[in-house]
DNA sequence: CGTTATTTTAAACGCCTGTTTAAACTGAGT
DNA sequence: ACTCAGTTTAAACAGGCGTTTAAAATAACG
């Protein structure tokens, strides 16, 4: 195993368990087993370091979200919210074949990347892969044609908020819900309630004025 | 004014807009205009200021919300989520009459507790303010007695997760809407869009196994 | 083998962090 | 006017931070 690749994968793991602000570079470099030296050489700065953990799980997962959802748009048939959301499922199940615990680490990232750093990683991704965004707002309009933009805008950030949120602290969440309920939960049942959720959020009866 | 409250006040806007990670004791007393040692004769320690931020705002919410839960779970007639949820704006907003921004400042302050210090804050509130949670809890269950206690479980904190992370990114996103829309947008209108949403998602209709 | 490139290393840099110290100041109460 | 508790102050503390340096080790290639 490469210092690069030992670099990003400690530093997944603990920027997901701590957010950027909250992990140094020196203990990701002692959980790496590299030298601290060894993160300004190979990415440049800190921020690079993050850029770089986060462009490595969207590398893999923007193309396949981008054509799950195309078959959807491009489908003769009505479509249903569940539907629309459900197809973000394998996509983001798929990260857990391609690294362990790919999945949840991935979502936590994201949820730090909302609060952390003053949203610069918001700035990141929606410039760096704005089609996931473009192509997921067709096919809830396809889905829900009867929401105006603005309410549109505010339902997905509502969604992306639920989402985020959840799986960032899905840890301790998991933690209390396998105590209080005696039965054990992974990621995939929490994805599994929290889509009918959002699809009802987003299909909610337009407020009038 | 006294020392105690500049460093409240200064240190309440710091943490809403940059985290208590990233918020140093410096900037906090900097702009309180009092000198650095006076956090610490106050309140011991920044970990026990952050409390303080937070006891402010929950002593003056605490006894508003359960009241206004409080008349909800005495009524005879049968209940609806939207009003459950209703019954929150109220005492949220009055903060705004307590404090200049104080209903976005509490709940961006919320939301970084939830992300920030690793579930100190989410501790600290259960603990202390455990009637709040319970009360809510028990009139959802009023308005909705079909809901399962996990369903219930997982859909409170989906709704937590919505409203905080919402809040807590609140002046971004409505920085964006009001671009996009040409529009004046509150924190009041931004919660207008979030309870029909989290009342539709709370009153999803219950997933088969 | 000898000579470049590339990578790793230990040490230091300057800066910032939360906290503590001890002295100076303030405003009653006697 | 003097005392004494409460408060404020400047200075220092030890430790962590991201980053840089220059030397040492390793790899690649003619």
């Amino acid at each position: 195993m490469s210092t690069k690749n030992k670099i990003l994968d400690a530093a997944e793991y603990l920027f997901a368990d701590k957010g950027f602000n909250g992990t140094s570079l020196r203990e990701i470099t002692s959980q790496a087993e590299v030298n601290l030296a060894a993160v300004n050489y190979h990415f440049g700065s800190k921020k690079e370091l993050i850029k770089a953990v986060m462009s490595r799980y969207m590398n893999e997962l923007s193309p396949r979200l981008e054509s799950s959802l195309q078959v959807l748009c491009d489908s003769e048939q009505p479509l249903t919210l569940v539907e629309v959301f459900s197809a973000f499922i394998e996509p983001l199940l798929s990260l857990n074949e391609y690294k362990e615990n790919g999945t949840s680490n991935f979502l936590q990232l994201l949820g730090r990347g909302y609060t952390d750093s003053q949203g610069f990683l918001r700035w990141f991704l929606t410039t760096q892969y704005p089609n996931v965004i473009s192509n997921f707002v067709a096919a809830v309009q396809k889905a829900y044609p009867e929401l105006t933009p603005e309410e549109m805008f505010w339902r997905l950030h509502f969604t992306m908020g639920t989402v985020v949120f959840t799986m960032s602290s899905s840890d301790a969440l998991i933690d209390i819900a396998e105590n209080d309920f005696n039965k054990k939960i992974d990621i995939a049942g929490v994805i599994r309630q929290v889509i009918p959720y959002v699809a009802a959020g987003v299909a909610a009866p337009i407020s009038l004025p």
